[in-house]
DNA sequence: CGGATTTAGTTGACGGTTCAATTATCTCCG
DNA sequence: CGGAGATAATTGAACCGTCAACTAAATCCG
């Protein structure tokens, strides 16, 4: 997920018939990619810092506290989070190292796994989200007006939604 | 950078005084984070698989181009995308291996560098250009109207600027 | 001059992500 | 039953990014 930037027009061979961005746009999509990179490194740097658990952890275990028993299914959570099953069997593995979750079997179909989380995992979760959310607020939320964040959410649904039509 | 939902409150011990997301706000801040990743990723895959070159690769050889001679200083390249001097330095090395740039010393300046785009590297980022605009055009512009494109902007410097305020 | 500090850039180790290949189980259907 | 797929999940290799430690050159200053 980097800088998305564009090249100047002049340094390229032009013989293309692409409309090249407006300033404008150019503009807005270059500060739209900085927001991601800026922000989505800040809430993973302060939670891997304060928290000591990165995002992908905590997902994770958000997750598995979403259902009462914390034990989910293994592609079940992959899909919840959009993640490649290798991702996910590697992240979990990691996470098992760590204490926070376990595999169990699944009686009901020999190759399946149920992924529970442990208590060490919900605590971790307890103490970390709390800090998590102040700083969603504190370096966003409180930034946007309630009109903009609806536009927000307008547009990133839709163009989520083009995004599952093509190829998906 | 994650899939950064939050937890359902009712699985946490809360005697936390954070107020916690609103719906809205959760649901706004999901379909935001989930558009990050989304696209990002989907960009990343189509340079990658199309044209043969990373997102990162791709942001360096920007910076090179922008400037005529396509020869610029270490440190000012890692600032203007913003990237770790190791991150830099790491990438450079791979791309020096693949031909598409190659490091030069600096007179000035014993210690520092020049990195330099070869033809290589001009001619493969000519061919990864012009697909990616169009796949921005697409994936994104397309779908946003002028107005929703503005806000996204404001709101974009607006948060990027407060994160620069905040222990930069 | 010459030592202390700062600056430019590299390196190695480690965790994270992807891709392709693999194992094991299940399901479909003849 | 039994074989041909499809499905659930794991594994290993390769690449990427971060952190901390390091090298070497420049600058500051007494």
């Amino acid at each position: 997920m980097c800088q998305l930037t564009l090249p100047c027009a002049y340094t390229l061979t032009m013989g293309e018939p692409v409309p090249w961005l407006t300033p404008e746009e150019q503009r807005a999509w270059r500060s739209f990619v900085r927001l991601q990179e800026r922000l989505g490194g800040r809430l993973a740097h302060l939670l891997q810092t304060e928290s000591n658990v990165s995002s992908a952890d905590f997902a994770v275990l958000v997750q598995l506290t979403d259902v009462p028993e914390g034990r989910r299914r293994f592609l079940e959570l992959a899909q919840a989070l959009e993640w490649e099953k290798s991702r996910m069997s590697h992240h979990l593995s990691r996470m098992v190292k760590r204490g926070l979750v376990v595999r169990e079997e699944c009686p009901e179909d020999g190759r399946g796994a149920f992924i529970v989380i442990t208590d060490a995992g919900r605590a971790l979760l307890a103490a970390a989200a709390p800090r998590h959310v102040e700083a969603v607020r504190a370096l966003f939320l409180d930034h946007v007006t309630p009109a903009e964040l609806r536009t927000l959410a307008q547009v990133s649904d839709r163009v989520v939604a083009k995004l599952n039509e093509d190829q998906s």
